[in-house]
DNA sequence: GGCGTAGTTGTTCAAGCGTATAATAACATC
DNA sequence: GATGTTATTATACGCTTGAACAACTACGCC
């Protein structure tokens, strides 16, 4: 019986790859379809390689949280332009491709299942959320300002937590069940919402189209 | 050896415990905690005993989400009242307990996580999904017309989902991370913002409030 | 008051789980 | 090209899982 012959991959790579099959897997059939064994497989090595990069099962999950967190963030959180044009983009960017789709939210949905149980995962997500709200409510205040309103702090933190919230929420309608959805249609009544919320126009579609 | 005596329950009452007892496993420890042996000795009974009321684990699984989701609905679909405080009170319900908790949260995302997987699981949250937005479109349509504005049924279609969706990330957000706020903030907040929304006063406190 | 039905228990089974470890093959260095 | 290191495989172990089933017991019914 012979062994078979095998690829010896930088350790980064293989790392990667190793995360990558573990989220296909969550992806594809949730948590409890994220064994040692299927993740071995879909990354076409043997299981027992896993444990010579990750000290434990619950490693990789938590390193493969941060790895989504990341995608759903880092984009919204690079946005360039003027305030308005800023603000604008970091609205367009979270209720489309690639940050809004349903293999993002089942992701995003196995792990917040166990935030409240594992104190490890609360930590990540704690970190990502403070960042993402932090990120929006620096682009308010710079748009506020740039519009010559004083921005009051009280008024910024109750607008970033509804700004928040509404595209936290539309996101994960979109993802839900896109198809009940007109194209763009999301984008546009986020874009026509936070409009009335702060008050000022920041380059909405009219409401016609 | 000697067998234990037992309980003899009314079916509906053993198929309720045995929900419940599930509702808890995966509460406490997610999905993969839901194990038939977990969830028979939180009920109290041996694991045989839920293969006679569940044809498979799949299926108290499927009874279980009904029942998820109907909590977080049916309190907001039974509002009473002239229309402005139906509206209201349709608000601060899904803001505050019992609908709002971290366990509600949970459940919510456990199965959540699975319902882009499981066809069965799909439906049942369509359903409870289209019955909500319904629910709150129907009350904005009342509202608007008792404020004398004619309800033109597309500017309540979209109302209604940025209203379902400002509520859903608010929602969820307090139930993740419920002391990164004031008391009642999220519920003010909401007030505020669906004033905004609609561009008519619903009874919200003041904002120095 | 005995009997039949069905709710409930205890036990078993094969499969799959996470982990551990020895053997092996690929690569770096000299 | 021999050698040492380590990434990778293969295999094994102990445990849990969902499911199946036979034995047992509470209760309704006549």
């Amino acid at each position: 019986m012979s062994r078979r012959t095998f690829h010896r991959a930088p350790e980064g790579e293989r790392r990667h790859d190793l995360i990558e099959a573990t989220l296909d897997c969550i992806a594809e059939s949730g948590l409890q379809g994220a064994t040692v064994r299927q993740i071995a497989i879909k990354a076409g090595v043997t299981a027992g390689l896993i444990r010579h990069y990750f000290a434990s099962k619950e490693h990789i999950l938590q390193e493969a949280y941060r790895v989504v967190i990341g995608r759903l963030t880092e984009k919204a959180e690079r946005v360039t332009g003027d305030p308005e044009e800023r603000l604008r983009s970091f609205i367009v960017i979270n209720l489309t491709e690639p940050v809004a789709n349903s293999r993002s939210l089942s992701l995003w949905a196995s792990f917040i299942s166990r935030v409240s149980v594992d104190p490890q995962l609360a930590a990540i997500h704690r970190e990502g959320y403070l960042g993402f709200r932090n990120a929006l409510e620096s682009l308010l205040a710079d748009f506020l300002e740039s519009k010559g309103q004083e921005a009051d702090p009280a008024r910024c933190r109750a607008l970033a937590i509804a700004i928040n919230g509404l595209l936290d929420g539309l996101w994960l309608e979109g993802c839900l069940a896109g198809e009940l959805f007109e194209e763009r249609e999301l984008v546009s009544i986020a874009l026509t919402s936070i409009e009335a919320l702060i008050g000022l126009p920041i380059g909405a579609p009219a409401t016609t189209q």
